[in-house]
DNA sequence: TTGACAAGGGACCGTTCGTTCTCTATAATG
DNA sequence: CATTATAGAGAACGAACGGTCCCTTGTCAA
C-alpha cells in the first residue's frame, strides 16, 4: 500500500517536474492529481525536495544499472545491417518509452540548477553513448567490419547527430516520425563511409 | 533613462531566467540585485509574463537579424584550413560570449513550456547552423573542396557534434577547454574523410 | 513659477506556496 | 478484544509570491 502510493507519487512527481520543473511544480497540484490532499503527501515524503533528491537518486541508480557496467553491453554486431538495426532499436526504445522520454526532459531543464542532475545530464547526453559505441566500434574494427579508425572519434561522430534529433524529438513530438527517418538516413550514411572495404586513403 | 533602466532588467532577467528559470525566478530578487524596489519595475513593465515575452521578442528579433537573411551567412571558405578556422572561430564566439550563452540555456530549460522559445530552440540548436552549413558546404563542393555528396546530411553531419559539446560547455563551464579541444579534433577527422582528393568509392 | 509627467520608494493587498497540526478510519498485531 | 501503527482528510500556519496604491522627487516645457 504504503509502496504503491510512494511510487505513483514519484511518478507524477517526474510527470510535472519534466513539464513545467522543479519550481514550477506546486505539491496542491501534484496531489490532486492522485485524487489525495497535500497533506497526505507528507506521510511518504518529508518535503517537496525530498521527493526531488528520491527521483533523482532513482534515475541515478537506474542509470547505472542499465548503461553502468560493461557487461550490460549489446554484442557487438556482425553486420553493417545489424548495426543499423541494433541502432534503431535502441533509438526507438528511447523515444517512445515515456518514462525515458520524462527523465531526459527532467534533467534538461534541471541541470542548470541541480548538480547532480548536471552530472547525469552529461552521461545521458554525451559519455554514455559514447562510451558504449567506442567499445561497439573497436569490437567492430576487430571484426573488419569497419575501417580502423580511433574508435573513440567515429563514436563521438555517430552517436552525438543521433542524440541531437532525440533531443528534437522530446522537443516536438509530432517531429518523432521525420527525426526517426533522418536518423536511419544519419545511419546508412555514416555507414557507407565508413565500412572498411573503402579503405584506401590510409597511409 | 527609461531605456537603460529597462535594458538593465531585461539584462539581469535573462541572467535570472537563464539560471533557475522562469518560474525559479522572482521579482524581489530581480530588482534587489538591480538596487532598486520592486514596485519601481513596474514603471517599466506590467508584469513578470511581460518581461519573459519582451525577453523572447528580442531574441528572436536578434536570431532573424543574425542568421535569417542568406545575405548574412559568412563567406565559403577558400580551403579546409579555412573552413576549420571560420569554424574554431564561431564555437569560440558562441562558447565564450556571455549573453548567448545564457540565451542558449534559457531556452533549453523553457523549451517544454513556451512554445515560441521551442521553435526558436530548435533553430538555435538544431535547424539553424544545419542550414547555414548546407550552404557553406555546397559552395565548397562547387569549388571542389569537398567531395560531391548531399550537402544537407553533410551538414547535419558536422554541426550535430559540435553543438553536444558547446551545450556540454554551457552545463559544465569548467570542461570548456577540453570541449573546444575535441571540437577542433573532430573537425579535423571530419574533413580528413571529406575532402575531394579522396573519393575513390563513388559511384 | 508653475504644471505635467516620468521614475523611484515604501506600505500594503490578496493569493499561493510548502508545511504542520489534529482528528478519524482502517488494518494488522498481541 | 484492546492496541498500535499507518494513511488519509481538513483546517490552518507563516512565509513568499506577483502586483497595486500613494507619496515624493527630479526634470523639462510653458
Amino acid at each position: 500500500m504504503a509502496k504503491d502510493t510512494k511510487d505513483m507519487i514519484l511518478a507524477t512527481a517526474l510527470d510535472m517536474f519534466s513539464q513545467n520543473g522543479y519550481a514550477g511544480t506546486n505539491i496542491r497540484e501534484l496531489t490532486a492529481s492522485l485524487g489525495m490532499v497535500k497533506s497526505s503527501l507528507y506521510k511518504h515524503f518529508e518535503s517537496k525536495e525530498a521527493i526531488w533528491n528520491t527521483l533523482l537518486d532513482e534515475m541515478i541508480a537506474y542509470y547505472h544499472a542499465r548503461f553502468g557496467s560493461p557487461e550490460r553491453l549489446p554484442p557487438i554486431p556482425e553486420s553493417l545491417d545489424e548495426l543499423r538495426e541494433m541502432t534503431m532499436r535502441m533509438v526507438s526504445v528511447t523515444v517512445h518509452d515515456e518514462k525515458i522520454v520524462k527523465v531526459r526532459k527532467l534533467l534538461t531543464i534541471e541541470q542548470f540548477r541541480d548538480e547532480r542532475a548536471r552530472d547525469l545530464a552529461t552521461k545521458h547526453f554525451l559519455t554514455g553513448l559514447e562510451e558504449m559505441f567506442t567499445r561497439i566500434f573497436a569490437g567492430m574494427m576487430d571484426k573488419g567490419l569497419l575501417r580502423r579508425d580511433d574508435p573513440a572519434m567515429l563514436a563521438f561522430a555517430y552517436t552525438a547527430p543521433i542524440s541531437a534529433l532525440i533531443h528534437l524529438c522530446d522537443r516536438e513530438p509530432e517531429k518523432t516520425d521525420g527525426a526517426m527517418a533522418k536518423i536511419e538516413a544519419f545511419v546508412r550514411f555514416f555507414i557507407k563511409d565508413n565500412t572498411a572495404s573503402s579503405v584506401e586513403s590510409e597511409s
